[in-house]
DNA sequence: CCGATGACAAGCA
DNA sequence: ATGCTTGCCATCG
């Protein structure tokens, strides 16, 4: 199969960026790749524009772009409001770039593959 | 069908 | 490190 269907990406996409753990964040790439479609990472993305009509909590202020960069702040009610969420769990963020990116980083193809 | 767009990513100068 | 180009692929006009 391997085709897109919209709602199983979605469903996907949704049920690891809710596993995220506190203080981690992960980025558009690795979730894409975790639910099979590695080069969709741009889906992903729309995902989680779509997420913000959506009634569902998802701490779309874990996910970032590879390099750690808060690539969608623009899409919360207020630019800083990202920021905010992500400093409030620990996570230091400077000029919207994560620091200590590769310690934040939260890879689920590393965390949840016995799952 | 074609071209432009997009919460991306990797490569290169 | 900054900035541009290419690859990717669904979505829209």
């Amino acid at each position: 199969m391997l085709q897109l269907d919209k709602e199983t990406f979605i469903q996907a996409v949704y049920d690891i960026v809710i596993r995220i753990p506190q203080g981690r964040a992960t980025s558009y790439g690795m979730i894409a790749k975790a639910v099979g479609f590695p080069n969709h990472s741009r889906l992903v993305g729309k995902v989680m524009k779509e997420s913000g009509s959506s009634a569902i909590k998802l701490p779309a202020h874990r996910v970032v772009n590879s390099s750690g960069k808060l690539s969608g702040k623009e899409y919360f009610g207020d630019t800083r409001e990202m920021q905010q969420l992500l400093e409030a769990e620990g996570i230091t963020v400077e000029n919207n770039q994560i620091k200590n990116w590769k310690k934040v980083l939260w890879d689920p193809l590393k965390e949840i593959s016995l799952e």
